[in-house]
DNA sequence: GCGACAG
DNA sequence: ATCTTGTCGC
């Protein structure tokens, strides 16, 4: 668990036997909650049945916790050919090499990421979140739309603000996630080096008056505003 | 074999 | 992931 652990793989065998050893090195533990820098990462694609062609791009937001707004707005584009496929259980082989670099270009780096995507709730304990966060040794928390992995450890309330336990067994993989009423849950959970309660309040301090917390709502936004608008330098 | 399947 | 305005409900 090295170097680039975030090369193209050669086949999805090497790809999951890389997942399985960095899950290994996954700090289940840490409060990320007193961060001032937070950095939120987002991907937008052109698929056929896109108006605009051209590249994918990815953006990275830093978050400034203490005025409650967007600092900067960096981002970085590669064309389909260069990414890896997307295959559900490996999305980070795809997503992340775009992540790094418009990290890259933010002034500062962030004290903790939030990723659009999952932590360790994940087949093999390494979702996008829990890679990257290992990969740059920085504490990171998934925030998902959808499930990909896990079972909700019983019915989660209508209520905004309710969570409940997201199960593999008698592991908990993170948390299905009301963030406000009406809308489908989100997946919480934490990538690296935040503890399991600790992924939930970082997501919960960061909530405004829509489903995804500010930092990635503006993420995705602009991932999409950037991606229409054409050449990211 | 069948179903499930982040973005 | 993408297309797409107004409109219905918590």
């Amino acid at each position: 668990m090295h170097p680039n652990s975030l090369a193209r793989p050669s086949s999805l065998q090497e790809a999951a036997a890389l997942q399985r050893a960095l899950a290994q090195a996954v700090v289940l533990a840490g409060n990320p909650c007193g961060a001032r820098y937070i950095g939120a990462l987002d991907a937008s694609h052109p698929t056929r049945f896109s108006k605009v062609k051209g590249p994918s791009v990815a953006v990275a937001v830093l978050w400034d916790r203490q005025a409650g707004g967007v600092l900067e707005v960096a981002a970085a584009q590669m064309d389909e050919a260069e990414l890896f496929p997307y295959i559900p259980g490996y999305l980070s082989f795809r997503e992340a090499p775009l992540y790094l670099a418009a990290l890259a270009r933010l002034s500062r780096p962030p004290e903790v990421l939030l990723v659009d995507g999952q932590g360790i709730a994940h087949p093999r304990r390494l979702g996008i979140a829990a890679h990257l966060g290992v990969y740059l040794d920085l504490p990171a928390v998934g925030v998902a739309k959808t499930l990909l992995f896990g079972r909700p450890e019983g019915a989660l309330p209508l209520q905004a603000g309710s969570a409940v336990r997201l199960m593999d067994g008698e592991a908990q993989m993170g948390w299905l996630f009301r963030s406000r009423s009406g809308v489908r849950p989100l997946v919480v959970s934490p990538g690296h080096q935040v503890g399991m309660e600790e992924s939930l309040a970082l997501v919960r301090s960061l909530m405004g008056k829509t489903r995804l917390p500010e930092p990635l709502r503006w993420a995705h936004i602009h991932a999409g505003l950037q991606r229409r608008q054409a050449n990211v330098r």
